[in-house]
DNA sequence: CAGTATCCTTCGGGATACTG
DNA sequence: CAGTATCCCGAAGGATACTG
């Protein structure tokens, strides 16, 4: 019965407030950007160098989500240069299990999916 | 160590790849869905109903991706009226775990997340 | 260094209408 | 019932330029 907690609690209020939540963590970005702050504290250009598909204008506008929902840190430095660094929160933190279990579910499947795929593909051109 | 381990893989590539199949998997309908077909085969209509949110247009396409996947099985009846059921491969029900564990993570957070939203918003709203 | 501001294009996704 | 096709709008997001 413990595995039917979670899908009944899924579908308690029509998915709609977890549907609001798990789209904003659960988006391109956010998930490689807390698993890249996975135990170390980063400064702006180390994070926009280790998700290297990132602009600059998404790295910002994904950790500054990340900060007003109480996932990452935000510290500035009074420095000239200017530094400033992110570290995952104690909530932060807790995102990692679920976040590096999907991430690793993904990474797992992706022969599978990618050959699934491509079958798939087949399978229509020949039809069509 | 073994804690390291996904983090390091979620970067192998640089996350492309990763990045492709977690937009994919991670988007705001396909968990609902495959959470929503946790141990039920269901027909459209059906499903249409428990995803109250989601569009025709939306359920359609996310079921044919979660089929070209090999997430998702699709059977079609040849009755009339048509009878088509959805049901999770195995590969798709694998993912039931780390999905639920997200979702569980999110409706667990939600309370938090709010308030800390709502707190980033009234800091926000005193400096501006 | 760590952003912000602006422009511009693409695409997600709803509404609606039609079909086998 | 279970889709497909079309239209259309707003949001996502890259590129670029500017700033404290």
């Amino acid at each position: 019965m413990e595995e039917f907690g979670h899908a009944c609690m899924i579908r308690g209020d029509g998915g709609r407030t977890l549907r609001r939540i798990l789209d904003q963590i659960c988006n391109k970005w956010t998930l490689l950007i807390v698993a890249t702050l996975d135990q170390r504290t980063l400064r702006f250009t180390d994070l926009h160098q280790q998700v290297p598909g990132i602009s600059q204008r998404m790295l910002t506008l994904t950790l500054r989500n990340l900060e007003r929902d109480g996932l990452v840190d935000r510290t500035v430095h009074a420095e000239v240069p200017p530094r400033v660094e992110y570290e995952l929160t104690p909530t932060g933190r807790s995102l990692l299990g679920p976040a590096l279990a999907l991430a690793g579910w993904a990474i797992e499947h992706v022969p599978h999916i990618e050959a699934s795929r491509a079958a798939y593909e087949k399978r229509s051109n020949g039809v069509g």
